[in-house]
DNA sequence: ATTCTGATTTTGATTGGCCAAAATAAAAAG
DNA sequence: CTTTTTATTTTGGCCAATCAAAATCAGAAT
């Protein structure tokens, strides 16, 4: 059985290859996200190396093996469902359920997640719009304009927030920009790094190109 | 912050202490029922005798100090509230969640449990009849007969069932004594070691005075 | 009162996961 | 092509939780 220790490892170096185009995951950047120094991910990699979860090249970075991939996605299938139960039906705020589902996502039992999956209908994405990795067969990822680089003036739906800091969604709640809500991005203005928005029914909001480049959308 | 292994130790001395008349909890019990050393136990029980989460006495055994009890009824109310929302909401078997709230009570903040219990209108016991302690207060544990010792021919009903395991779960389901259940205890024969049930609607049952004593009763 | 027995405690060692800081290698800058 | 910077790895050590096995104690039995 993995440790829920090996499952984070192998989860955030499955995120990190996500959002990066190395095919190798810097010893860094993991030790970064695990919160660790570089010397404990190092170790705890050349383990998970061992145990043949990720293949491991010293000095250059780490990527997931067939196994540590299926693992990292069994985890985040475990995550992302129990982030859109406690959302759906216990009626947690979709702005601080990732910190709840990180505990959560360790602690549930196979035959638990699927009754969680039946009862929700089998959901394809959670309450960030982050897709569930399915039990079997495999997750298939759109790719998705963001609100930094869609075309202006376009009717467009909100589709997916890819930061999990509360104070962040808060931001993004307020400001009607949750998934699934309507928005047309009026126009970007390259010298002030800003871009402006119209969310259905909400006054316009104003906001910088970093943070609009988290907020991806879907056409409508 | 408690890790589990020391909710663990502190729910199991509440639990060998509910069952048993001594004020301290031997040694060798707790180990037992922790699967784990006497020498193990004994090293455990002093760390926590160190936070005065326990009062230990060398060689006679262990109690726990009103804030050991407090924390211990803390795990207790996290278990005992999962299960009934596994077996409600989720429609798992009650024969069977007692393994899973085991690794669920050391992962649920409070919130989400306060959410839970608010889902399930505040219930007072859990599938198995076992009191669910509440978030303030002192919990009520009436005194129940069992089926060893009740009046005979008086109809009674299930009260609780002090087993967890699910070999014995799935018999006393089988056999018509869950929880809520109407029953009337025809007879025992002391010789044969035996106490034979008619539960309601279902034919009469045999069972062991061992057995017997682990199913309590409300009268009617 | 002494011996035996069973429970308990002690001791020494292991494993998983972590840190601090020194050593090393690769990349960037000169 | 050397030097400096920066990332990574190594080393030595710590803490929580565990076990095996030896030592100790208390109560029961003689």
């Amino acid at each position: 059985m993995a440790s829920s220790t090996v499952e984070n490892y192998l989860k955030h170096v499955y995120l990190i290859g996500q959002t990066s185009d190395q095919d190798l995951v810097a010893m860094g950047q993991l030790a970064t996200a695990m919160e660790v120094t570089p010397g404990t991910a190092t170790s705890m990699i050349k383990a998970l190396s061992d145990a043949e979860l990720v293949r491991y090249e010293p000095r250059a970075g780490v990527a997931l093996t067939p196994q540590g991939e299926k693992l990292a996605l069994h985890v985040l299938r475990r995550h992302r469902l129990v982030e859109l139960f406690l959302v759906n039906v216990l009626g947690l705020s979709w702005t601080e359920v990732h910190a709840e589902a990180e505990e959560l996502e360790h602690a549930i039992s196979d035959k638990v997640l699927e009754r969680i999956d039946t009862y929700l209908d089998h959901p394809s994405v959670d309450p960030h719009g982050d897709p569930i990795p399915p039990a079997t067969g495999v997750m298939d990822t759109p790719t998705l304009a963001s609100l930094a680089d869609c075309p202006l003036t376009q009717p467009t739906r909100i589709a997916r927030v890819l930061d999990q800091d509360p104070g962040f969604l808060k931001f993004v709640d307020r400001s009607g920009l949750t998934p699934g809500r309507g928005v047309v991005v009026q126009h970007r203005d390259p010298a002030a790094d800003a871009v402006t928005i119209t969310p259905d029914s909400q006054p316009p909001v104003t906001l910088g190109t970093h943070a609009a480049s988290k907020i991806l959308v879907e056409s409508e």
